[in-house]
DNA sequence: CACCCGATTATCT
DNA sequence: GATAATCGGGTGT
């Protein structure tokens, strides 16, 4: 079988552009469950872009530290922060050439395969609560600080991306959310469906009423 | 569904 | 010592 992983190449490219096309990828998850490989699964629907010394918001802005490292070096690895002393976020570092450092944020997936394992993560039952939100993710998808450096473009990595094959959606764009500073870009990006005159929003997603101000991009 | 608030700790100044 | 790219539970509409 040929693979579909996302190559570096798709991730050494404009941050906002990056974020944009991981709006609808599939999302991989490799784990070692009693002599077996089980794989949980779920598709991208939002995801927000981080910049450098242009986004007072980015964890790059105030320049290189231990923490924000990976989001300096090249596109593809795994960035993870610990935050409100209780939630690991799941991001992916992602920059052009140009700009020295960025990170897209992975906001919400809406779960495929490996249901009831993530339902045992995150001890809830409802569908709709099992990765709609940055740290529902990573507590569904069992992703954590030891994930940190890992290399999502590598097919034996822990955590992975792939192609979507049957992507006939639409991607739109909204303000950032749960940030303090630089509130005004369109940054955060959507899954969507187009029907006639009408665009229905992905009912994973993380929040209602910050959805209703958007763009199509 | 909207709004409010408390929990809890790694990271940085 | 302050802050935070969040979540879940509570209350009210």
């Amino acid at each position: 079988m040929i693979s579909n992983i996302l190559k570096r190449s798709f991730f050494e490219r404009d941050t906002c552009i990056v974020a944009k096309e991981l709006v609808g990828k599939y999302l991989v998850r490799k784990l070692q469950r009693e002599e077996k490989i089980l794989k949980l699964s779920g598709i991208i629907v939002e995801t927000e872009a981080y910049g450098y010394i242009d986004d007072k918001a980015s964890h790059a802005f105030i320049g290189l530290t231990k923490r924000n490292s990976v989001m300096f070096g090249r596109g593809g690895f795994v960035y993870i922060y610990f935050t409100y002393g209780n939630h690991y976020c799941f991001n992916i570092s992602a920059h052009g050439p140009a700009m020295n450092a960025g990170a897209i944020l992975i906001r919400a997936i809406e779960p495929v395969n490996g249901i009831e394992q993530m339902k045992k993560f995150r001890n809830k039952n409802e569908l709709l609560n099992l990765a709609s939100g940055p740290g529902k993710l990573t507590q569904a998808f069992s992703i954590n600080a030891k994930h940190n450096g890992n290399d999502v473009t590598n097919y034996n990595s822990d955590v992975y991306l792939e192609e979507n094959q049957s992507q006939a959606s639409i991607v739109i764009c909204t303000k950032r959310i749960g940030i303090r500073k630089d509130i005004e870009r369109y940054w955060r990006f959507l899954l969507a469906e187009k029907e006639r005159n009408s665009i229905y929003i992905n009912k994973y997603v993380s929040k209602k009423k910050e959805n209703q101000d958007y763009k199509i991009c």
